[in-house]
Order: structure tokens, then C-alpha cells, then sequence
DNA sequence: TTGAATCCCGACTCGAGCGGTCGTATACTT
DNA sequence: AAGTATACGACCGCTCGAGTCGGGATTCAA
């Protein structure tokens, strides 16, 4: 196939593929409003994509309600929500579960040695505000790529070295 | 609640082990700043973690200046930088390599497909925004941990539905 | 000088989980 | 009834993270 010459180019915090197909399956589902209903089978053509797997996680995508699918002949799947209410975290979250940074974690002290978990506070933390960039970017942002600015403003970081300032608006 | 027995509940943005121990280490080292060199086996034992495998995590931190290493009885490993000029980013960065969050990325479109690459785009900047998180966040921090509201207050975000203000004093 | 402690580093094993397939059952349309 | 599509569980290979092993180099102490 592609890719998968690199092994090293990626780490800790990627994507499952999963998480990348369903966040473009919906990308593509938001820019045909006027179709009813997109297959699984379409969807996964026009990005090259297996679509038998495709259709695994827009199954989960129904599951949770942020598509409906339609049986039979015609049928697909088409959003049950407004693009601009659906956010990537909750998608990542419906296909791949709680993500968190810390490895071990179970908010009682499993990880029993109270100082390792030291560490981890401030990283839970980090987490927290990972998932919050991931709550502000919708589906919507994702179709507007290109000329709008909302995401890139969504996310600016003024990061001069030993700085601290995060803004975004 | 949730995060039950399960012990595949992380994903996605999950810091790696090594990148863990790496973190924990460098603490640990920087608690003790009396001691002129900690060995590995002596930071994994009081982790209780592979003394093997810390110390292979201690040599890549030596190899790009973090820590210094010292053969022999009694050696070990020192902090080459200020705790507080280490931040988290290059401490992960040392030891995972580059992270994207993305799955295929090699700067010129080897996933040939232009559209599905545009759902990257605003993914990308999400990756800008937790590097940019995690080089604010350092060693020291980690040791002030508790008293201290540094790191607190650096990841405070004000995440009302919909509202979109990333903030940090 | 010898030995112990320690770092150094590549090669290796092992297992979990991700990515992907298959087969079958079910639902809907015409 | 036929054809198209979702629904879903079982399965499977393979990559990669986690951890081990072993041999070698360096330093210190007796």
C-alpha cells in the first residue's frame, strides 16, 4: 500500500487511524448536505480507505448519535447533528474510548507508589487541556479548511521561549 | 465510576512508558540535588520500575545533554540544565522522537489524497498547541508540585461549551 | 592490579492492540 | 422476491512498545 515506510515519524500523541477515518468520513458527510444519505461503501472510495472498516466506525458514530444510518437500498449514513455542534473529541471519544496521558490511572491509587503519581498530576492536567483544544474544534471547522481562519485562530499559542502565554479566541 | 479494571482504557494522546520514567526520573534526580549522582538503579528502585530499561532512558537524556552520565562506583546520573530550563517537550522529545498527530506526514503529500490531507491541516495545529503545552511545562514543575499552583495555573482553560478561550497567566 | 559498581548499547523476546477481513444476519427499497 | 445496504461478532497478521540479555568500557577503591 502507502505509507508505513517511516515507523519513527510518529508517537505519543497520534491518532488511531480510526479516530483520522471517522473525523473525514464526517468531513465528507457535512459537505454533501444535499445528499441523503452517504454510504459507508461511497465514503470510503473517495478517501481510499478500507470499507468495511469505515463502516465499523460510522457504526459506532450511530451508536452514540451523531449519525443515523439508514438501511437498504440508498442507504448510508447521514449526521443526526449540526457540523458545528459535533466536536472531534467526542468523535475521537466515541471510536477509541477515555484518552488519557498517564499510563496508569484509575484516580485510587493503583500506581500504588504515591510518588510516581506525582508526576502525573501536572500531565493529567495536560490531558485536560488537550481535551479541550479537541472540544472546540468541530466538524464544521474541518469543512470551512481553507480560507476560514477559525481553527487556526481557535489555536493560536504565542510560545516565545520561556513564555507562558496560551490565548486563543 | 468509569475508569473501572479496564487497563486499555488510554489512547491516542497516552505519553509512552519510557517517556513516563524519563519524567519521573528527572524529577526524582532534581529532588535530590545534594547527591552528586544518582544511579539508575538506584531512581528505579525507588519507582519501582526496570532498573534496564531506566538506564537505557538515561543514556538517550545524556546523549542530547540533559543529564550527565558518570561510570564507574558510585556514578550515575547528574542534571546537565536547570530543572527549570527542561522542559517536558524535550525530555519526550529525547526519548519518543518527533510526535505528530497525525498517521501519514512526511511534509510533501505522500498520502496522495488531497482531501483527505485537508482534515490534517487543522489536526496539525492541535499538535502545535500541545507541543507548545508541553514546553511550558517543566522539571521544576514537577518537583514544586503540590504547594505550588505553577503548573495549575498554567493550564487553567476556561472550557464552557462552545466557548473558546484557551488561558494561562 | 584486581574487582566491583556503573554506564553503554545493540540484539533479542514477548504480548497487546491496531488495522483490516470475513461471514452472516438483518433491514429497507423497489 | 431481489438487490442493496447496515449490523456485528469472530478472526488474524503484524507492528510496536515494554522489557531482558549479554558483552564491553569506564571509573573507583582496596
Amino acid at each position: 500500500m502507502w505509507a508505513e515506510e517511516r515507523p519513527e515519524c510518529a508517537s505519543m500523541l497520534r491518532l488511531t487511524k480510526k479516530a483520522d477515518y471517522g473525523l473525514m468520513a464526517l468531513k465528507y458527510i457535512a459537505e454533501h448536505p444535499e445528499v441523503p444519505a452517504l454510504s459507508a461503501k461511497d465514503i470510503a472510495e473517495a478517501y481510499h480507505i478500507p470499507s468495511q472498516l469505515l463502516a465499523k466506525i460510522l457504526q459506532r458514530l450511530a451508536k452514540v448519535g451523531i449519525v443515523k444510518s439508514h438501511a437498504g437500498m440508498n442507504g448510508g449514513y447521514s449526521l443526526l447533528k449540526d457540523p458545528h455542534k459535533i466536536s472531534a473529541f467526542e468523535v475521537i471519544f466515541a471510536i477509541d474510548g477515555p484518552l488519557f496521558i498517564t499510563s496508569c490511572f484509575t484516580q485510587e491509587g493503583n500506581c500504588d507508589l504515591t510518588n510516581s503519581c506525582t508526576i502525573k498530576e501536572p500531565l493529567a492536567r495536560v490531558n485536560e487541556t488537550i481535551s479541550s483544544v479537541l472540544k472546540n474544534i468541530h466538524i464544521s471547522d474541518l469543512v470551512e479548511e481553507g480560507r476560514s481562519r477559525s481553527v487556526r485562530e481557535l489555536v493560536t499559542i504565542r510560545t516565545s521561549s520561556g513564555d507562558k502565554i496560551l490565548q486563543a479566541t
